[in-house]
DNA sequence: GCTTGACCTTTGTGTAACCCAAAGGTTTTA
DNA sequence: TAAAACCTTTGGGTTACACAAAGGTCAAGC
């Protein structure tokens, strides 16, 4: 099958197909007659094994490594253990950040309720902001980003 | 001052400061002998601000709108409650994410720990990860990321 | 046979907020 | 005066794709 029939299978964009066929997690056939990436039975429980590693976690670079050794004839689970071991207590600690991050809004928002817009002077900038506690020097854990 | 100083004063690496100045949240004179730049008290207060606005959650795309809207004498307050309220609903959607990730990092980790860890074969790569339901198609959602 | 539309290819760009390295000029200090 | 410390700009790396462009391929209908 061709890029976009795998790709509908799998309940992923073709996109996201070709992108993995060029990181090297997928490795279908070519059609001799045109070039066209040819993909098999074997490509879609492959497809839908990094799916279900996607949403343990699992990074594209690690489930590269997983794969790596299942194709080696190695099994890859002593690695998942670890790999998982290792990231659950990130995840923890980023919800944590984004727990106090979100608790930092609320007081703000909160606080603001009652406060005037002021218009900038030479010393402010916008009060609202300003009437927050200066960040400690270094410390990057509370600049938290989120993703989408 | 100097690049460094600046940044030493505020807490942050002088990468930080050249990056805010690249992107225009920051416009030091420059030294005319050797083309340094040259930051002032001035600077200091508005990185300082960009440091608050940051632990509040603020892209650097955001924080370029306030500051250019103060730099125009308005009132930057109503855009900051405005991204704010559109901003917090955002964290708390990542916490919940984050959260059934960790749920389901957990739920893994305990299942398999009475798993005995196979040689991958023809139809089985890792059964641990196999052993988890396929995320349903077109769930994005369910596949998060790490920042760190 | 030909057009149209759907599909395929590769290549390159963008995303967020920086970090790091390289090459070369400047300033400070011992 | 020479080394150490600092400055400049430019360009590449990070994550997991999305998207656009330019051009080849293919099935269907007229």
């Amino acid at each position: 099958m061709k890029v976009s029939e795998l790709a509908r299978k799998a309940g992923v964009t073709a996109e996201t197909v070709r992108h993995y066929t060029r990181e090297g997690l997928l490795d279908p056939q070519r059609d001799p007659h045109n070039g066209y990436h040819l993909f098999d039975h074997t490509d879609l429980e492959r497809l839908q094994f990094i799916q279900r590693a996607r949403t343990l976690g699992f990074s594209i670079a690690e489930i590269h490594q997983i794969l790596e050794h299942a194709d080696q004839g190695d099994s890859p689970c002593p690695l998942v253990r670890d790999l998982m071991a290792e990231r659950l207590p990130q995840i923890r600690a980023r919800i944590r950040e984004l727990e106090e991050l979100a608790a930092r809004m609320e007081q703000a928002l909160s606080a603001w309720s009652e406060m005037p817009d002021g218009t900038p002077d030479g010393h402010s900038l916008c009060r609202l902001i300003e009437s927050f506690p200066e960040p400690l020097s270094g410390d990057a854990e509370t600049r938290s980003e989120v993703s989408s």
